[in-house]
DNA sequence: TGCCAGGCCGGGT
DNA sequence: ACCCGGCATGGC
């Protein structure tokens, strides 16, 4: 069953911004970092603290960095305690668990791999499918507040949808697709960006509009 | 200038 | 099982 509704927008969407080509991040490993920076955060906050860290992107690196140090590096993203805290979490779960190899890790079942990431302190629901779905090329759908609120103002779902309940309408609604769940999500932000705000919930200006 | 950003957690109800 | 405050910088 395939939810036409969705594939319009997916659609709809993908004609009018064109492929998003996300995560940017030159590496995988990079891409895993930028999910727990971004949690809350304007992006462009997290490419500086990315660009400080880029001497170091290693997860041994990081893992074995003075704390204080990289509070120090990852500060312009904002949370900057905690997020440095966030990301040693990360990291010694990445390297106890698959030895800080990518590779080892996409070789765990997909159920295992979420369950151990959700287990991470600072690891939720987004940042975990973030982590799955674009640096793992795993097929899973992002639900983000943008996605949320997108689906309440065209009636995809109510107010009170939790995020699983969300992510499942999604998985189930469209092709289960790596590329199209990766450039739905984007284009989601995207859209949510210009047109969706938080005070502004209108979408007067999005291609949208006519579904509504 | 204030409001907001690609969440998550812990405590209170 | 929800709801809320805290966490913080920098862009527009």
């Amino acid at each position: 069953m395939t939810n036409n509704k969705l594939k319009d927008i997916y659609n709809i969407l993908y004609s009018h911004y064109g492929p998003q080509n996300w995560w940017p991040g030159d590496s995988p490993f990079e891409i895993m970092v930028g999910a727990i920076l971004t949690q809350n955060t304007n992006w462009k906050n997290v490419e500086k603290a990315i660009a400080n860290l880029k001497p170091y992107l290693d997860p041994f690196v990081l893992l074995n960095m003075d704390i204080d140090k990289l509070i120090s590096l990852v500060r312009p993203s904002g949370f900057y305690k905690l997020k440095a805290q966030r990301l040693k979490n990360f990291l010694s779960f990445f390297v106890e668990r698959y030895n800080g190899s990518i590779e080892e890790m996409k070789k765990t079942e997909l159920g295992t791999m979420r369950q151990g990431l959700l287990s991470v302190p600072g690891i939720g629901m987004e940042t975990c499918d973030s982590i799955l779905l674009y640096a793992l090329s795993k097929p899973v759908f992002v639900v983000d507040a943008y996605t949320k609120r997108i689906g309440v103002r065209h009636n995809i779902f109510g107010g009170n949808a939790t995020y699983e309940g969300i992510q499942k309408i999604f998985e189930e609604g469209i092709k289960k697709d790596v590329y199209i769940y990766n450039e739905f999500h984007a284009l989601l932000v995207k859209a949510g960006k210009e047109n969706c705000k938080k005070r502004k919930p209108l979408c007067k200006t999005s291609p949208l509009e006519d579904l509504v």
